[in-house]
DNA sequence: TTGAAAGCGTTACCAT
DNA sequence: ATGGTAACGCTTTCAA
C-alpha cells in the first residue's frame, strides 16, 4: 500500500488525465457513466478515497465542515444534557446534508484553536462568547448562527424564556392556591444570574443586572408570574448557581430549604437544578407535592423519568439545533437576509407539581 | 475590514518580510520578542488570525485536528450517556494539548464524508465499524486507537467486560441467596447480542455466538458467576435489545418481569436498560429490591441519581476517553509500539441490589 | 532578519 | 475526454 497518494498519481496508475480523475469524484456529468464507475472502484483498490480535503478546500475556499462553538468547555457541554441535545439535532441536519463536525470551544484565551477557525465554511455559536473568538469568527465574514444568545448582527435562533417561565410559574402559584389552599412562599434557584464562580443568594440590586440573557428572561417571567398574582419574592429568596452541575444546585437547593420559613414552592431554572432540589429535598424529608412544589425548566429526558418526574417548561432543544443548522445551511448556499427565529415553549405537568 | 488576508499581504502592511510574519506565528526563536509582539498584535488588529489550516494542512502535512469517529450516527452518540462521557474525557485532553476535533460517523454508506477522512492527524475509532470507513482510514496510514474493539493491528483500549459483569452477577446472586434467602431466578437483558433490530429472547443456538464483542464478554461474565453458583439461565430469559434507549429497553423488561415465574433478578447490560427495568418494575408494582434486585453496567451520572439507585459496574468511561486521546497524541508525536489498554472496573453497590 | 522560490494536492480554465 | 497550467496560502530552505 502507498502511504500517499494524489490524484496526479492514481491519474497516471489509470491511464487517463488528471481532470478525468478530478471531474469523476466532482462532476459526474463531466465524463461517461461507465468511465466513471471505473474510475471511482479503480482509484479505491488503489486506496485512493477521494481528494484531499485541505488542497481541495484551499482551492475552493470550501470545506464542507461546519464549525460548531461552545460558549463553555467542550468537556463540560458533553455532561450537559441540553447541549448534548442541541448537538443531536445539529448533528442530524449535518449529516443529511453530507457536512463535517468540527467542534470548537468559546471559552480558551485567544489563538489556542491552532487557527481551525479558518476551516469551516459557517459556525453555530451556542451560548455567549466570553474572549475575543466571537470578533475573531465574525470577522472571518462566514455565515453565523447565534443560538440562545440574543444579538441583531447575525441569523439567531432562541426559545421565549420570558413566557416559559412565567407559565410554569403561574402554573406553580395557582396550584398552591387553588389545590393546596396555602400561601405561597416561593424561592427562584436561579442559573449563572450574577457574575461569581460561588452559589449565593442575590442582593436588592441584583434584581435588575442584565448580566446574562437567557437568566434574565427566565427571572423576568418568574417575577410577572409573581405580580400577576400579587406574590412578593424578595432579592435574597433568589439563589445564584454559577454553573448548571448537581454540586453547586444542591448546594443551593439545601441552603433555600433550610430558610425559615421554608419555601413550599422551588422555581428551578433548569431541569439539572430542580432534579438536584428534588433530591435533597427528599434528604430533608420534604415531601412533594405536598410540602414543597419544584418545576424546572429545558425538559431533558431524565425530567420525565425521574420518580417524581418533574413539572419543567419544554423548550425544544433538539429541534433548535436543527433549526440553527438548517438556518446556516440555508445562508450559506443562498445568501439570505439574517434571521431571527424564536421557538415557543411548552409547559409540560408532571408529578412535582400536579394539577 | 478585508475580507481575505493572507500572509504576503499582512507582511506587506507591516513592511516586515513573508518568512518573519510565518515564524511570528509559527518560531517564536527566529525573532526577536519585541518584534513578533509588535506583529502578533498588528496583524490582529488587521484582522489577522494566523495561518490558513488547509494551506497550512497542505504544505505541512499535519493538521491539529484529531477525528473522533464513532460507530454508530452522530445524532445518537449525542444522546448516550456512555458515548458523550467518553467524548468527554477525549474533549478534555485535546484541549490541553491544543488540538481540534472533528467527529465523524462510522455508520455512512460510503465516501459520504465527502473526504474528510483526509484531514485529521489520527484517530479515535470507538465501537464496532460496520461499512468499509474503518478500511479507509486504515489505509490512510496515521495513527489510530480503537475503542471498546478487540483488535490486533491498532492500539486499543478497552475494559475488562467478563470480569465487571462477573462481579456484579455474584454480587446480586449471592444477595438473593443470603439477604433474601431464596431461590436465584435471573434473567439477562442483553444488549445486541445478535443481529436482529428487535428485542427478542435468545434461542439456545444463539448463546454461543460471538456477535459483538463487548455484549459476548459480559455475557460471558454473567454465566461464569451462574456456573460457580450452580445457577441455571436458560437462552430463553436472555433477552436481546437492538439498542441502547429506553423504549426498547422498556419493551424488553416489560416482557421478562410479565413471564412466570417471574424472574427475581435482572441483570441489565447497560445502565439505560437497569433504569429501565426499575420504572417498568414500579409500573407493574414490583417492589424493589424485596421482589426484585435490578443490575446495571456502566454506572452513568444518573445511575447515582435515580431512585432507587442503582448497582452497577464502573466502566470509566471519562477516563477510558482521556487514555485513549492520550495514547493517539502519544503515537502521533513518538511513534510508539501497538499498545493494548485494558481498564479495570469497579463493582459498585446501591440500593436496586443492596448487601 | 530578508527576499526568492519550490512545492503541498487540488480545481478550473484553456485549447485541442 | 485530454493535457497543460495558473492559482489557492502556506512553510521551509538558502544565500545574502
Amino acid at each position: 500500500m502507498n502511504k500517499k497518494l494524489n490524484l496526479t498519481q492514481v491519474a497516471k496508475q489509470l491511464g487517463v488525465s488528471i481532470a478525468t480523475v478530478s471531474n469523476a469524484f466532482n462532476r459526474p456529468d463531466q465524463l461517461s457513466a461507465k468511465l466513471r464507475e471505473r474510475i471511482l472502484s479503480e482509484s479505491s483498490k488503489l486506496g485512493y478515497h477521494g481528494p484531499n480535503l485541505a488542497a481541495r478546500s484551499l482551492r475552493m475556499g470550501a470545506s464542507g465542515v461546519i464549525g460548531v462553538m461552545l460558549a463553555d468547555s467542550l468537556s463540560y457541554s458533553f455532561s450537559d444534557p441540553v447541549a448534548s441535545q442541541l448537538l443531536q439535532g445539529v448533528s442530524e441536519v449535518l449529516v443529511d446534508n453530507k457536512k463535517q463536525l468540527l467542534l470548537l470551544s468559546g471559552n480558551l484565551d485567544s489563538a489556542e484553536q491552532s487557527s481551525a477557525e479558518s476551516l469551516p465554511d459557517g459556525f453555530i455559536l451556542y451560548g455567549t462568547m466570553k474572549g475575543k473568538s466571537l470578533e475573531q469568527i465574525e470577522r472571518l465574514g462566514k455565515p453565523i448562527v447565534k443560538v440562545d444568545c440574543r444579538t441583531e448582527g447575525s441569523h439567531t435562533v432562541n426559545i421565549d424564556n420570558e413566557a416559559g417561565a412565567k407559565a410554569v410559574a403561574l402554573h406553580a402559584f395557582t396550584n398552591s392556591l387553588v389545590t393546596h389552599k396555602k400561601d405561597i412562599n416561593a424561592a427562584i434557584l436561579g442559573l449563572r444570574l450574577i457574575d461569581s464562580a460561588r452559589v449565593c443568594r442575590l442582593m436588592p440590586e441584583d434584581a435588575c443586572i442584565d448580566s446574562q440573557e437567557i437568566s434574565q428572561s427566565r427571572l423576568k417571567g418568574y417575577m410577572q408570574a409573581a405580580k400577576h398574582l400579587d406574590v412578593n419574592i424578595e432579592p435574597n429568596k433568589i439563589w445564584h448557581i454559577p454553573i448548571n452541575e448537581t454540586t453547586s444546585a444542591e448546594q443551593a437547593a439545601r441552603e433555600a430549604l433550610t430558610t425559615t420559613p421554608r419555601p413550599n414552592i422551588l422555581l428551578c431554572m433548569s431541569d439539572v437544578i430542580a432534579l438536584s432540589a428534588v433530591r435533597v429535598a427528599r434528604e430533608l424529608g420534604i415531601s412533594i407535592p405536598e410540602q414543597l412544589q419544584v418545576t424546572g425548566f429545558d425538559d431533558i429526558p431524565e425530567a420525565a423519568r425521574s420518580q417524581p418526574s418533574l413539572t419543567t417548561v419544554c423548550q425544544q432543544s433538539i429541534e433548535k439545533g436543527r433549526v440553527a443548522a438548517k438556518l446556516l445551511l440555508d445562508s450559506i448556499s443562498n445568501d439570505i437576509e439574517t434571521q431571527h427565529i424564536v421557538l415557543n415553549t411548552r409547559l409540560v405537568v408532571r408529578n412535582s407539581c400536579p394539577d
